[in-house]
DNA sequence: TATATTTTAGAACGAACGTTCGACTAGCAA
DNA sequence: TTGCTAGTCGAACGTTCGTTCTAAAATATA
């Protein structure tokens, strides 16, 4: 355990530190492209001194995904409690997903992009997270299929086509010109709902006033 | 050049062959996790073999992602001659995508999920067919705005939006289970048009009468 | 002060990497 | 026969990989 004393101006434990540029060497390398070395270089500690925080390149890995998924997942729980209405659940599953996503880019690309470098225990530990957040979001999607509101069609793959939809994102979205989290939610989640929903039923409104910003084109880099 | 005269049993080009191999273990380990020594083993090529047909291992995946680009965006280009409404079109690039997705796996996963292992004029040659297939898809989409049928909204977004639907299918689609290439793309292209639909617009039916079969896949590999 | 513990890192380990070299075979032309 | 070319590969090149050893430096406790 590292002391605080005395390091006034180390505020955050090493490992953390460590994590962080991992994440971003991870993020612009690749898992197998990286190496120790270029994340020892990253984060100012030598090559022998990184195994004094952590155990292997694959703990690395597991640490960041884990980590990762875990916020997102108790986020989401967070947010879903007050809800009832399913439309209103799916809303907020598409938000909170891409809020993170946003504010955590390099992170949810490690995630979604290195899912495979995982073995063994490692990996059926981040699985497992992975499907509990899968389930929520099907779970949900039932919900909206019992009321009627959804019509009848595959939820397996409507629901992974969102996910499809969200998790792409990375490959694409540039800060500078694109739609920020709250108005590429609203087009994402607008686009979902109106995708499945049954015919003759109308996609309610977001709920407050707030729905400005309706998704009118904003970007220049759109019309290419 | 290989010569076919006294060689009756090695029908195809020996360089088709590692390229196929190459695709397989790229897919399997990943570009910087699958070692030249990998393929070698997998095409039954000794190591130093291998570099009379191939100048490098960036080459390699260079070679896999041009040829399947190309054959992707020409078979949907012939598809789309026939066409002049907007919505039977993204219906046929939907169908084209998933079809050639669903049919050639392994290359599809190279070929989304390696996209940046490759560098220099390799990455520059490559991201231009890349370009040309998402302008296509984008004119497409401005084609459904204008004509009133597509309701105000970020097109790059509902564009990349459908290119995710459509690309993360390698991440969860288990061929034994899943709904075929057919199934799939009337799914997820039926989810898009409703979900970009102006209020009031009803989404036209898929063609009466058998569409498919249109200009499906006649040669194995051939239409390059 | 002396002692114990935590933190650091230079140097090296064996293994694997992409690539090259040079020698070899087989078939064909002279 | 001899010479030429296409194809093949064992062995090795120099480099980098993840990880460990070892010992010194820094800090905490007494």
């Amino acid at each position: 355990m590292p002391k605080p004393r005395n390091h006034p101006r180390v505020s955050l434990s090493k490992q953390q530190l460590i994590l962080r540029h991992a994440a971003q060497v991870f993020c612009e390398k690749g898992y197998e492209g990286a190496s120790i070395r270029d994340i020892s270089r990253s984060s100012g500690i030598s090559l022998a001194g990184m195994y004094y925080y952590i155990k292997s390149k694959q703990e690395l890995l597991y640490l960041i995904q884990l980590f990762t998924f875990k916020t997102i997942v108790a986020r989401l729980e967070k947010r879903l409690k007050g809800l009832s209405d399913p439309v209103e659940k799916l809303r907020a599953l598409v938000q909170n997903h891409l809020d993170y996503f946003l504010r955590h880019p390099v992170e949810m690309k490690v995630l979604t992009h290195e899912d495979e470098a995982l073995e063994g225990e490692y990996r059926k530990e981040v699985l497992e997270i992975k499907r509990r957040y899968y389930s929520i979001a099907l779970g949900i999607f039932e919900e909206m299929r019992k009321s009627g509101i959804a019509r009848r069609m595959n939820s397996r793959v409507a629901v992974l086509s969102l996910f499809g939809m969200m998790n792409w994102i990375h490959t694409w979205h540039r800060p500078e010109t694109d739609p920020q989290a709250d108005s590429l939610a609203e087009t994402i989640a607008g686009m979902f709902l109106h995708g499945v929903m049954a015919e003759g039923r109308e996609v309610p409104d977001l709920k407050p006033a707030r729905v400005a910003r309706n998704g009118i084109e904003v970007a220049g880099r759109a019309a290419g």
